[in-house]
DNA sequence: GTTGAAACACCCTCAAT
DNA sequence: ATTGAGGGTGTTTCAAC
């Protein structure tokens, strides 16, 4: 669980921002570049990460040059409703490799999926995988024709 | 340009996998996850650098311990489809902060934006912001009740 | 908060196999 | 592909301000 009581300042958003856009900056870079002595952004540094709010760092890999070239956003509108079947559910989606994105949603939909697959046919694999043993009443997918923003790092300074 | 010929073995989809899920492992955990040694590792990992293939790497902030605990899918349908429009609808959309995927899709809608902000009212501000000097003919915004897998690294080992 | 220095770990290269 | 070793770079800690 994350401590809310954690206070942050504008240097620790910059920091987190310029991290966000690159995590290998050397320390004498983001320094610099938040305005900070060396020693004291790598204080801060520790501090962000011992109370959780900088969770990991990964690697942008190109999918597409992999042959992962479809994105597909999957809406889905099931029958079921108890915990057990949500729970059941959604084990089966996660072991789903395809999977990016998974939501549990409010409104028209029940489940929102973003998923990345070697072209259609191997969309209608995940379809035929999805769909096997669990009774969904509606299942749509929206292909992506253009990614024009994927999962951009946020710039906190802007956000208030 | 990425170049499509790069051939890639099993190793470099572990390398790309581990590093997936943290990109901050050192040289020597790296080639031990993978079965090589550290120096084969690491010219394997230059060569995913210069391909291409390794876009950059970037922190995971806990975006909700900040207070921005509100995700919202976005769909939108427009009237309009010159490249004009489009163009200038992009730079609109990719001016508002609280984007983090933005794609254009087929089927019954156009665009799919996916969006953080504090809260309902953080949300309508984003909805004033978006609607503002676009003429967009439907705005539906999903909301999210829990995010059961969010910007999940693919095991590419798996991917195929 | 700052600078500066020292200890240490890691990265990168190279040579040899 | 491997091991091993050296030099350079960056990280981390500490002392003093």
């Amino acid at each position: 669980m994350i401590d809310k009581s954690v206070k942050i300042d504008s240097f620790d958003l910059k920091i987190l921002t310029a991290l966000q856009r690159d995590s290998n900056l050397s320390q004498r870079d983001l320094a610099e570049k938040v305005g900070l002595s060396q020693n004291a952004c790598w204080r801060r540094l520790q501090r962000l990460h011992s109370t959780g709010l900088i969770r990991g760092s990964h690697i942008d890999v190109d999918l597409s040059a992999l042959g992962l070239d479809l994105t597909v956003f999957v809406m889905i509108r099931t029958r079921h409703h108890s915990k057990e079947w949500i729970d059941s559910f959604r084990d089966h989606v996660e072991r789903l490799p395809e999977v990016i994105d998974f939501y549990r949603i409010g409104g028209e939909w029940d489940y929102l999926i973003k998923v990345v697959t070697r072209g259609m046919s191997g969309y209608d694999a995940f379809y035929q995988k999805l769909i096997t043993n669990f009774d969904l009443a509606t299942v749509t997918g929206f292909f992506s024709m253009e990614a024009m923003i994927d999962n951009r790092g946020l710039d906190l300074s802007r956000m208030r």
